[in-house]
DNA sequence: TTAAATATTTAGACAAAACTAAATAATCTT
DNA sequence: AAGATTATTTAGTTTTGTCTAAATATTTAA
């Protein structure tokens, strides 16, 4: 597998537990910041080799085969940020990029060896579950913070979206894993949430909202 | 730099070190494991982005450019076999292929962080040095057991191949770096070295011979 | 249910990095 | 110094992954 191929990959996995039909190309396209022709070229190539099924006009899925090895990648990928956050003292909004590199580097043996060092994590800097070295890994049961309801109280489990841009704002405004907030009002005008947390009071925007991953207390 | 380019650099790097006078093309492609055609396609290119100079039918020098690109790539290289010996536990026989990959990450903040992490490592698992974030490293003066004299004591402190099997050799017959060893008789006739270390006589083919740096000690 | 809009695929090109085969330059022999 | 040998470069292809533009299929809307 080549470095494209495996970030397509990784692309359709994400695509796929996003929204559980068949990838588009044009969704994929969007993923992959390309375009559509190039989509179709490689999502032929990726088939040929068995990785994905495609039928055209009809999107792929991840093949037994393609899924295992996007499973990997993820290891990887995830493992590196937990490497890079707690022993090199990466900031959590610093972790994603350089561990895309990282995450192609081919040694089963690295991987596995990195993992060990760890202690096995469970969990990555962004709250996402850790395959491990079978592809096993636990579901972390989590509801949008569009979706939590007034009046309860919540503890922050992950993020959806993990730019730099969106976890510094988190950073500004002290939320991180582990943050424990309850929920003030839900304004319907604009899905706007007020939430409160450390005896303060924070207003979030629906798109903050929709990217934080919290889990009942 | 693509990682076609970095590797070029750091072959041409590595060729200048061992005879001081311009590469040629041929000892580049050998050293590349590959055809001079393709060399001269390449150098044309590095010479292009300034990387090289290059005057046709007379071989190729790194620029001020290039040589600095290539001391990170090898900066890089040495601290990332450290990493996997020291902290996952790597043995030195298995460092250097894995470390082939990781040299290409490109992220200043990481190597520098690991450098840190590791605590500032002055030499790599094969004795040699690993250049600081300006560049700059101790020479070691060292000698080949070739030019090592009869009668004398010597220490181990270095490699010259680091391919897998070499190292493997110098496992089983126990010689590491550290090693102190006194020469007994050098062999004229085929360049074989007979040397003792610790109670026990070896004899060594002139291959062995050639790729062990030694001191006086 | 046909026209318009949108999504997808095909065809043809391009850049990077390699290759083979042929041409040319440099060096070595005698 | 001419011919032979060796080294190097040039010319023309190939593969991978991308692109644009054109063609085709699908979906939406009137």
């Amino acid at each position: 597998m080549t470095l494209a191929e495996e970030n397509y990959l990784k692309a359709i996995y994400h695509l796929e537990n996003q929204s559980s039909n068949e990838v588009s190309t044009n969704a994929l396209a969007e993923e992959m910041q390309t375009k559509a022709s190039s989509v179709t070229d490689m999502i032929k190539k990726l088939a040929e080799k068995n990785m994905v099924s495609y039928i055209p006009y009809q999107g792929v899925t991840l093949s037994k085969k393609g899924h295992a090895h996007a499973v990997k990648v993820v290891r990887k990928h995830r493992l590196w940020e937990v490497f890079l956050l707690e022993k090199l003292n990466f900031s959590w909004d610093e972790v994603h990029d350089v561990a895309e590199q990282l995450e192609h580097i081919k040694s089963e043996k690295l991987t596995d060896k990195l993992d060990e060092f760890l202690d096995f994590p469970k969990v990555d800097p962004h709250g996402d579950p850790i395959p491990d070295k079978y592809g096993n890994f636990e579901t972390i049961d989590k509801t949008s913070l569009t979706d939590a309801q007034e009046g309860l109280v919540y503890v922050c489990v992950g993020v959806h979206d993990s730019s730099s841009d969106f976890l510094k704002y988190l950073d500004a405004n002290h939320i991180g894993l582990g943050t424990t907030m309850k929920i003030i009002h839900k304004e319907p005008f604009d899905n706007s949430v007020k939430i409160k947390f450390d005896d303060v009071e924070l207003v979030v925007s629906e798109n903050v909202a929709k990217n934080l991953f919290l889990k009942t207390v």
